[in-house]
RNA sequence: CGGAGCGUAGUUCAUCGGUAGAACGCUCGGUUUGGGACCGAGAGGUAGUGGGUUCAAUUCCCUCCGCUCCGACCA
């Protein structure tokens, strides 16, 4: 990508009023664009970041068999009748309707906007479920929530629309059910693990999902709107809604180690739902002995729009970003230093055409600008490795580190063969 | 929904009861060329909205709208 051509251009200001990291960051390096409160356009660089989020997720949801596939976003009211969800959580624990963004069409026909998808995935499960022979099933979308949310803030962390990913599983058994609720809990840990993150998993309540106890992966970060309490020696932990003791007590569970309070950012979310909804729903199999029997069933969300968000909470400095290569927008900005000597440009053409021939992803500033402002983009847009091409180097290529002072000489076959080590 | 702050050029802000200014950005010309470089010329604004006070309102008062923060709530 030339970066004459990228859309848009970086900001050299923060936007105004903006106090939390992410928003400020992710705005003026040109990730994220704001259309309202709550409400974000993910630029190209912001979109191939949550891409290279996406990918990770996807591909360990695959991998416990979770099989791809997309819901609609907008709900007629009647499915959402059937649970008693549509209505206020004044009459129903579960009651969304203080979430849910509902509205008439024309004809005065009543639907509301996805805030979630249990009731569609089980009028989905309903249609196509007969025999035990046909569980379990583990369906999964990324697709767009909306939230009423009573005050959207923290940047990109909490938004009235935002991406999800929602996996959702029907069983036959409770035991397979929290058999795979575990294997789900392992497939997390490992996407927060591979994202670069520091997080705990900690119990949690169900919120207007379920009155089971749920658990949650929590990125530490002391920038996080989250106060959880966890134990320093094993791995127990709760959020703060649930906890009832104090920071510095000997941990419950092993009853060895001492309990830390942390501020944190939720990042996934996960519900052993059990048989309530298919029991309001009527989603029954037909057992081995012949009885029909309510399926059990378990929700599971990940928010990589907050991933990305929570990514700039955890890594960045005084400049810019600092993308962990694994999510990298480019794997390598190139950056040409303006000179009169037309064979600098042309060595800097060369070398991106050489990266790019080994699938390496570049950012290539071809701009017409001076160095130093190069320089400053280079370190707020955060791709992980800096290469420089100028009057100074010759035919050589110099390597520069994002999270690093040194800088180094090498030659742009040695630059190709570091580079696919990485990939 | 309660509380606070803010709303003026593309952006960040200044100004002021007498009809608007800077910096950065942008356009043109020239110089420069390793940390947002310099010189010159230029374009760009119904001062969020509606109302009130006043001879006169961007400025004072009120309404509404919007953004950010704190709280309640929440992935």
């Amino acid at each position: 990508m030339r970066q004459s051509r990228l859309f848009p251009r970086t900001i050299r200001r923060e936007p105004a009023g903006a106090e939390s990291v992410n928003h400020k960051l992710l705005v003026r390096a040109g990730f994220i664009d704001q259309l309202m409160a709550g409400s974000w356009t993910l630029l190209p660089l912001g979109w191939r970041v949550v891409a290279r989020i996406n990918r990770i997720i996807r591909e360990e949801m695959n991998a416990i068999g979770g099989q791809e596939m997309l819901m609609p976003l907008l709900h007629p009211r009647s499915v959402w009748g059937e649970t008693g969800r549509w209505g206020s959580a004044k009459d129903n624990p579960l009651g969304a309707k203080e979430v849910m963004y509902q509205f008439k069409d024309i004809r005065g026909r009543e639907y509301a906007l996805s805030f979630t998808h249990e009731e569609i995935v089980m009028d989905l499960l309903r249609k196509s479920i007969q025999s035990f022979k046909d569980l379990p099933v583990s369906v999964y979308h990324f697709s767009t929530k909306f939230r009423n949310e009573p005050r959207a803030r923290s940047g990109i962390l909490r938004g009235r629309e935002f991406l999800m990913k929602d996996l959702y599983s029907a069983h036959a058994t409770e035991a397979d059910l929290m058999e795979y609720y575990e294997k789900v809990k392992n497939a997390y840990s490992k996407i927060f693990s591979r994202l670069g993150f520091t997080y705990r998993v900690t119990e949690a309540s169900g919120g207007v999902f379920t009155e089971n106890r749920t658990h949650e992966h929590q990125v530490l970060a002391d920038t996080g709107e989250d106060t959880i309490f966890y134990c320093n020696t094993c791995e127990w932990g709760q959020n703060k809604e649930i906890f009832e003791g104090k920071e510095g007590e000997r941990c419950p569970s092993c009853k060895k180690g001492k309990i830390i309070k942390a501020r944190s950012i939720e990042v996934g979310n996960i519900f052993p739902l059990g048989t309530w909804y298919a029991e309001k729903m009527g989603v029954l199999y037909t057992d081995r002995d012949g009885k029909r029997k309510p399926v059990w069933f378990g929700s599971y969300g990940i928010g990589p729009t907050r991933v990305l968000g929570a990514l700039v909470e955890v890594s960045h400095d005084e400049k810019g970003i600092i993308w962990f290569p694994q999510v990298a927008p480019f794997a390598v900005h190139l950056i040409e230093v303006k000179s009169q000597k037309s064979k600098v440009k042309s060595f800097a053409e060369e070398v991106y055409n050489k990266l790019s021939e080994e699938n390496i992803e570049v950012l290539w500033d071809d701009r017409d600008v001076g160095a130093g402002e190069k320089f400053a983009d280079c370190d707020l847009i955060g791709i992980p490795v800096r290469l420089v091409v100028s009057e100074k180097t010759g035919e050589m290529v110099e390597w520069k580190d994002r999270t690093d002072d040194r800088i180094e000489l090498f030659s742009l076959h040695r630059v190709i063969d570091r580079l696919k080590e990485m990939q």
